[in-house]
RNA sequence: GGGAGUGUAGCUCAGUCGGUAGAGCAACGCACUUUUAAUGCGUAGGUCCUGGGUUCGAGUCCCAGCACUCUCACCA
């Protein structure tokens, strides 16, 4: 015997009662089913065991005992679970299709709520209170360890959701979280928009994009890197206040951190800055941790993570003395330090040796929410410079848990000085596919307020609220590479 | 792309020194009207990832490949 064909057995068993359904004219994949209950509401309003209750509700069967003229199903729905009750002397007629019933199935149940004698509050279904809404022919997980094995996990999302009930849980919060951010941003006057997503240049960031091709225009688009370039438009347009929580996509390696597709929001404010910026960014997190974490204390892998306010707010250049020692204008010292680090910085211009050793040796120590401000300005093409030194920009990142999470600054309106930068950038560039953007500058040219800008990485922002120390456990359906489909025949 | 680890029943996992493949759950059959991962009895279920090699004999040792995981590199 091959496991193919005991999975075949398998399916054969379950096809045989649908069958069997069928011929006592019972549509075994269901149909609309009204005035259906939340399991756990169920529970909630039966705590105070007022006799006569009813209750009707619908899931999937988790667990079955069968224990002779008695089964209990657990029930399970996007709420939680509830104990189902089959007896036979209650059933009557449709006790027979009792046994029909199959770890997995999907069904209807309507019936006086009661407690067993261990205290579990149960749904006795009455005489025809039995739907069958659908009718499960794969093999469920197994029933205490669930689903396991990581790829299949992943791969059968589907699967997981209903196996694994802390992961429901976790993309129920991420959809709440997502919530919070609107209502905080609307109610503040900013207006959610959508920008494209395929782009015929790839600005608002370095990264190596995705390219897609448009058939009757025969164009080669690229799926966005940033939606920035784009929103800055709209506040040269008027709009003032935008975001947008957008899907970009970035053509480079996967890690726990990087989803080759992921969600971020940007936020761009007229007439502000990236002070402003910072105080909205440590209030909308904040309004995050306050709806949905317990407290201020989270676990994070190894960290315990302390996101209560105020946030550190440093320097770049006293964090890089803090934890490397160097002095970031010694440039003799950072590369001392770089080589002594095992980074190879012959090659590299002062300011990438800098940031090198800053990754090095500061980013990992950022544990508790940390913005660290003035970036040197050769790192950033689309920031306002420093009216006091304009060695430096106007520029934040947000670290938590050593995870960049934020990056926000006072964004660069001078078109001058952007089309200077634009060039500076696309020297050496030419494996981002960075073209020049003579639109956006033609814009800028109309004049665009000064503004603060801000980017949020909405599934490393999750990571960090439910303890996920990795992308793939944020996203619904993250990256795997395809299986190969089997052979036919 | 580099390094480390894993791959055994549908699922979760054992498998000792190289000596004819094991458990729990799921499945199938029987019993059971208050179970809680129900229980008891019975049955069935295997390309030990793939391909080579060593050996009288390989799930086990060696080589190569594949897949996955972790990690490093890449990554405004």
């Amino acid at each position: 015997m091959t496991s193919q064909s005991d999975t075949d057995k398998f399916e054969q068993h379950r096809q045989d009662k649908i069958e069997k359904l069928a011929a006592l004219g019972i549509d075994p994949y269901g149909s609309r089913y009204d005035q259906v209950e939340p399991a756990e509401s169920i529970k909630a309003r039966f705590q105070d065991e007022q006799e006569g209750q009813h209750a009707r509700c619908a899931g999937r069967i988790v667990l079955f005992r069968d224990i002779g003229k008695l089964v209990f199903i657990t029930l399970r729905d996007r709420s939680g679970t509830i104990q189902v009750g089959l007896s036979k002397s209650i059933l009557k007629d449709q006790w027979p299709l009792a046994k029909l019933l199959d770890l997995g199935d999907i069904i209807g149940a309507v019936g006086q709520l009661g407690r067993t004698r261990t205290g579990e509050i149960t749904i006795w279904v009455e005489e025809n209170g039995l739907a069958f809404l659908s009718k499960c022919l794969a093999q469920p997980p197994e029933k205490f360890h669930g689903l396991a094995d990581i790829d299949q996990r992943y791969r059968q999302r589907y699967v997981d959701l209903w196996a694994n009930p802390e992961v429901m849980e976790r993309f129920k919060k991420r959809s709440a979280i997502i919530a919070t951010i609107r209502q905080f941003l609307e109610a503040r006057g900013f207006l959610e928009v959508e920008t494209p997503m395929m782009q015929a240049i790839a600005g608002g960031a370095a990264a190596k994009p995705f390219i897609t091709h448009h058939n009757s225009l025969d164009l080669d688009l690229y799926l966005r890197i940033s939606p920035e370039l784009f929103l800055k438009r709209l506040l040269v347009g008027g709009l003032e206040r935008v975001f947008e929580i957008n899907r970009s996509f970035r053509n480079e390696g996967l890690s726990r951190r990087h989803n080759p597709e992921f969600t971020m929001i940007e936020v761009y404010q007229a007439y502000g800055d990236y002070n402003v910026m910072m105080d909205l960014t440590e209030e909308l997190i904040g309004s995050c941790v306050a709806a949905h974490c317990a407290d201020t204390n989270v676990t994070f892998g190894d960290c315990d993570v302390n996101l209560a306010r105020p946030w550190r707010r440093a320097r770049y250049a006293d964090l890089l003395k803090e934890h490397s020692g160097c002095d970031i204008d010694d440039i003799d010292a950072v590369r001392r330090k770089a080589r002594s680090l095992e980074l190879d910085e012959s090659a590299m211009d002062d300011a990438v040796v800098v940031n090198e050793v800053f990754e090095a040796t500061v980013e990992d120590a950022l544990i508790d929410p940390t913005f660290v401000l003035d970036y040197p300005a050769v790192l950033c093409p689309l920031t306002k410079r420093s009216k006091t030194d304009p060695r430096y920009a106007d520029r934040f990142e947000l670290f938590i848990a050593g995870m960049e999470l934020a990056n926000a600054y006072t964004e660069l309106n001078d078109p001058a000085q952007q089309y200077e930068n634009f060039l500076v950038q696309l020297k050496g560039q030419e494996d981002t596919m960075a073209t020049m953007d003579t639109d956006f500058i033609k814009a800028l040219k109309y004049g665009m307020p000064p503004a603060g800008g801000l980017g949020i990485g909405i599934d490393r922002l999750v990571m960090i609220l439910t303890g996920a120390t990795t992308i793939r456990d944020v996203i619904l359906f993250p990256h795997l590479k395809p299986v190969d489909a089997p052979t036919p025949g």
